[in-house]
DNA sequence: CGTAATCTTGACGAGGTTCAAAGGACGTGG
DNA sequence: CCACGTCCTTTGAACCTCGTCAAGATTACG
């Protein structure tokens, strides 16, 4: 296995270096002279290690993240060390919207992986997108697919067995790097096994099961953090419903 | 028994009839020149029964509503007959934000009593939201708060046994409903078991045997639909913890 | 190359679901 | 106003999944 994680990293750098802020950080669709004013928008860039935390549950909300590449687990600290993992941000995904409503952040945004974050000051943004329409059409839409995220999420933890949340997971994320433009088929987890157990609600043991029950039922290859898919519409249907 | 359904839609009336769509709709610090430009914003009311859907998943999200009275739920209608509650909301909450990030509607809304609503048309709250930056502020707010009771509930779902699930299931009711400025102690729930059961991700069954658990453990007292809660901090300790 | 962290696998027990039936609450019609 | 039927809720017993404890295998990294 030759595919370590500075392999990974270097890979995410060569695809991130191509990407304007504009395509990184608000998924398509965004008028030409409303781009110009968000790339001035971007303050600066921030370089974090593995393990690193972007900002902490109780910071003041002053700005909105988006990783230009690196992966982020959203953390709520629970008092008796139990943390849960509420969300993994993608590279290209808004971070930091857990702290609209009190404007302070209710979770840890922990980097898994080297990671490279351009920040977008929360007020500027606020003023710029009641300026233009399509950027706040736009905004709103990014918002809401974030609320639906968690939908899904909240959906996927209820009355579903082990593996089919497993199944439900590896899902998600194999569209969405697919959506990020990665080759389709397989991709290298970022996250360990107990922090995918704490996002499905489940004991890194059960993930461990239940990636093994999946690969025996001839659906998955896995052999550590990677994962080829061998067979997607199965997936998603142990994913999906009762199977 | 005397308080019946009827009795307590009553009751709803009478306290909401001195209600301003300030009030209910968008709680609390919005400026007085706002919230004229806001009443003028109410399209209509409709009235609904027990039942009755006040939109469909897929329906294109036209809207903003909030109830008047009334309690809905959010249901996401699975394939296999299978729904899950995703959200019970409250007189004076926001409803329909769901549908914010494809501009359709990713669940049902399903009034669980009858109920009057207001509708804020989507694009006359965007635009207004957009010229007024207390609106705007506020706006964020009430979505933020909605993001993060999301996250709450889905911490709830993981990690909890069923009594703490249902524990803090009426911890968070209890509040919301003091917030409303219902006498504290003691409420009627509007929803059944199976709906409470699908919001917490259990049977009906473990549903009333926690209650009758946490009856038993005499921080609650329960009868039918009929909750009065007899030691708030126990009961908090329990949802909030490992107890 | 060796040590530490991560991942897999096994056995056992507790909590939850399922299946099944009885006990109350509510609304309708007499 | 009471009786009846339906729906909702409670309770019971057996089964099963997942969590816990414990060891072993693999991978990562100095």
């Amino acid at each position: 296995m030759n595919t370590s994680n500075v392999l990974d990293f270097a890979d995410f750098q060569r695809r991130c270096g191509q990407l304007s802020v504009r395509q990184a950080c608000l998924p398509a669709g965004i008028d030409p002279i409303d781009q110009a004013e968000l790339d001035r928008l971007v303050r600066r860039r921030r370089r974090l290690d593995a393990g690193q935390a972007l900002y902490r549950a109780g910071d003041a909300m002053s700005a909105v993240h988006v990783a230009r590449c690196g992966t982020f687990k959203a953390v709520v600290p629970s008092a008796q060390g139990e943390a849960t993992v509420v969300a993994f941000h993608l590279p290209g995904e808004l971070i930091g919207l857990d702290g609209l409503g009190a404007g302070r952040h209710r979770c840890d945004a922990i980097a898994l992986e080297p990671a490279d974050v351009c920040e977008l000051p929360y007020e500027a943004l606020a003023e710029a997108a009641a300026r233009l329409p399509k950027l706040r059409a736009q905004l709103h839409r990014v918002v809401g697919l974030g609320i639906a995220r968690d939908m899904d999420h909240a959906a996927l933890l209820m009355r579903r067995l082990a593996h089919e949340r497993v199944a439900g997971f590896l899902d998600d994320l194999s569209r969405r790097y697919c959506a990020l433009g990665a080759p389709p088929g397989g991709f290298r987890l970022p996250m360990a096994r107990d922090e995918i157990a704490a996002y499905l609600g489940l004991t890194l043991e059960s993930v461990s099961r239940s990636l093994t029950r999946l690969q025996e039922d001839g659906m998955l290859y896995v052999r550590g953090r990677r994962i080829e898919i061998l067979d997607p519409p199965r997936l998603a249907a142990v994913a999906g419903s009762a199977a």
